[in-house]
DNA sequence: CTCGATAATGAGAGTGATTCTCATTTAGGG
DNA sequence: CCCTAAATGAGAATCACTCTCATTATCGAG
């Protein structure tokens, strides 16, 4: 009952993301809609990351008039499907990235410039799976994101007061 | 111009929050005020970790009359000293929790019933620094979550459904 | 102890992302 | 082609949190 089942096939295009996207609709009882197909062109011929804003306003450029009721609710099914994967990062608002495709990634996030870095560590994984087991729960999902300034930040004034103060800029959120 | 400078000494009370926290104002230029004597008293008598709004709850049981914008405004003086960290589990509210006197640890959270416990591991520490170095990034805090479902929910029906959902109920955030 | 500059407080308005409501429209199986 | 269940759009509603601002309190200097 897994849709994203073919993840050894990297990248091939958006074809994948909308055969699996039909699959789930089929299985829910849902419906492919015109607002739905326009969304996951705009979503998986592109922008790998975004947040729902950003979506909004991509499909004003593109003249798709769509109602944000109905983009956040197509990025709940999305999400359901594991098409996509939803972050929160303490900022405004909830980031979210393709999963199809792509290998299961961690992030490092910059507290002076907000950029966001990828990274993979089998180790961790593996570390965190072990102290899950310890304690009793069953591990599903993890998230492991890292604060911290980018080298080009740390050459900047914002960046190094970052640092000095050891903290994003009074209060900072963290999980 | 750390705060929290004796993190040796475990628990002894709440006295030395106490200290931290007008030897911060003091630093700053800040005011001991009335409402924030008792909020202090209040967090430090006892529950470790809550949000704004049990924090609220609280005041008015006891009788405390305190506006919400103060108390905002306190919790974010306190995590700026770092007496209290800020956490966001992906919930409605932020969750904060005693820092002074306490180990760092990271979170587990049960999925179905939202019990978290905590764990530590320094062998995902000592990973965590390496891979922020590799990626040039000075990390300077770092929040990891992993999600799953608790032995005691593993057992009710819940539990298994979010299990086999392998996420928590439809549309999970993870950061 | 008294002043006065400056910070703090409370109440309520304001924010901003996200969700809900509901009357109207659409998808798609039979 | 029909009918029912699902989806849509527009705007109202939520909800945690922040800001505004007139009033009050703190605390160091004198």
């Amino acid at each position: 009952m897994t849709f994203a089942f073919d993840k050894e096939r990297h990248r091939q295009g958006k074809g994948s993301e909308v055969e699996i996207f039909e699959a789930y609709l089929r299985q829910k009882g849902l419906k492919l809609t015109v607002p739905r197909r326009q969304l996951l062109e705009l979503i998986f011929d592109d922008h790998s990351h975004f947040t729902a804003d950003q979506l909004f306003d991509r499909c004003r450029e593109r003249d798709v008039r769509i109602s944000k009721a109905t983009l956040y609710r197509t990025l709940a099914i999305l999400t359901d499907c594991k098409l996509l994967s939803a972050h929160d990062f303490g900022g405004e608002a909830k980031y979210y990235e393709h999963v199809f495709g792509h290998e299961h990634h961690d992030h490092l996030v910059c507290l002076a410039c907000r950029k966001i870095v990828e990274f993979q560590s089998p180790d961790i994984e593996k570390l965190q799976d072990q102290a899950a087991e310890e304690l009793g729960f069953a591990p599903i999902h993890h998230s492991l994101a890292i604060f911290g300034v980018c080298a080009a930040c740390a050459e900047t004034a914002e960046g190094r007061k970052v640092i000095e103060e050891g903290q994003a800029g009074p209060t900072s959120v963290s999980d």
